[in-house]
DNA sequence: TCAAGAAATGAATCATGATTCAATTGTACT
DNA sequence: AGTACAATTGAATCATGATTCATTTCTTGA
């Protein structure tokens, strides 16, 4: 008897593994899912196609494993940005900033997690990641508002609380960071086009100004600027 | 000499066409573009895969055709509804409930039109549908909001015009109008879910009428509840 | 230095579906 | 009742890329 797989032996396998993972984020950030062959991949990561599969049952795996990772880190960040701010105001500022600054930042690898055409394995991850900006956000209105559940989708301006509740005008906490979330990110499609000219730094600001506004606006505090 | 294409050979030339297209948007509304191979169309329209080819290009110029035209219905209706409303708030209560209404019906192809992986010409034509959501609906907010561009982001009920324009806090008319079609769009996602039951019809009124709020709340009309 | 496996290679397969095209059938006109 | 050309067929081809696997190259412990 002789081999046996040792420490260095399996810490190089998890190395393999990222830099093949590595590889990949790099093609996508390039070209797309599209141009995330395996042979290119392997390419990347100077490797042949069949080591590939050593690590991976298929090609949809090793992309789902992309994507997730690269989800995670996304999803993380949006966490952090809403748990550090206490008011609905704050959230919609935090989470309109994060979400652009990032996604202008990393441009391309953006418009691939967000819009483009993945296999289905990923598609399911991709849908995982925005429940988690859903989820993340909710929580945090629900926080800010202090009580249970709904959110009051209007401006609490005038008076803070009405006393009675007119169950007509309030909106779930998850539709409003549904909303929230498909409305920031419709607005990054045409920014993020591959096709198109990066957007000018001051282009970025006022887009993020005014997805701000508009998010603080639709949560009802914050009516107009407060400086 | 002999033989000249006659006007009733035209005509059938048409109606085939029609037919195309017809069983091509069978086939997507029954089991999305994924089940809309060039030979499951065919087989739907009762011809041959070749006959296909002698109408369209390739199979990607008949899909983009087929969504061409939903399209054009689509965008149509939801022309009419935005043109019919006077103020932001009737916009907005047009908007989420023709828009939702008309998805939860016809929802497989509504799925398919909104989310699914499309081939690029394919793409191409829903940025075109979505652009035209949003240029509609930002065209009504315009109109709506009387003067000439951004749309005030905030409440307008304590008063009406606060004289001196804060730019800051104002949004123009295409960002809310996307955000308005993303943040619904978004919401559309769990519902269209082709492998998840449909929704009750009081989930439907439920999420139309949170919509609706939302994007009143957030157009800065109706702050709370009109009853 | 050797034997036993593990890791790695990459050209040869496979799978899937779009696309072609030689052959057949239909239509309009004389 | 035939000719000229259009419409239609569908089996055979192609294109693209993922996947396999026989072979070669390391690694380890004795």
């Amino acid at each position: 008897m002789a081999y046996r797989p040792t420490a260095r032996t399996r810490a190089n396998a998890q190395q393999r593994r990222l830099s093949i993972e590595s590889a990949a984020r790099h093609v996508i950030a390039r070209g797309g899912f599209a141009a995330a062959s395996v042979a290119a991949v392997a390419r990347e990561a100077e490797c042949s196609t069949g080591l590939i599969y050593t690590y991976y049952a298929n090609r949809d795996e090793l992309l789902r494993a992309v994507f997730a990772r690269a989800s995670g880190h996304e999803l993380a960040v949006i966490e952090t940005a809403v748990a550090q701010a206490s008011t609905a105001a704050a959230i919609a500022e935090s989470v309109a900033e994060v979400f652009v600054r990032r996604a202008v930042t990393g441009r391309r690898l953006a418009h691939a997690l967000l819009f483009e055409e993945v296999p289905d394995a990923v598609q399911l991850e991709r849908l995982i990641l925005r429940r988690g900006y859903v989820a993340s956000v909710a929580a945090g209105l629900d926080r800010a508002s202090g009580h249970s559940h709904p959110v009051r989708a209007g401006a609490e301006s005038p008076s803070a609380a009405g006393g009675a509740a007119r169950d007509v005008s309030t909106v779930p906490a998850e539709v409003a960071a549904r909303f929230i979330v498909g409305g920031i990110a419709e607005n990054l499609v045409d920014v993020l086009d591959p096709t198109t000219p990066p957007p000018r730094p001051d282009e970025i600001e006022a887009l993020i100004s005014a997805l701000s506004a508009f998010t603080r606006s639709a949560l009802g505090s914050d009516p107009l600027g407060e400086k």
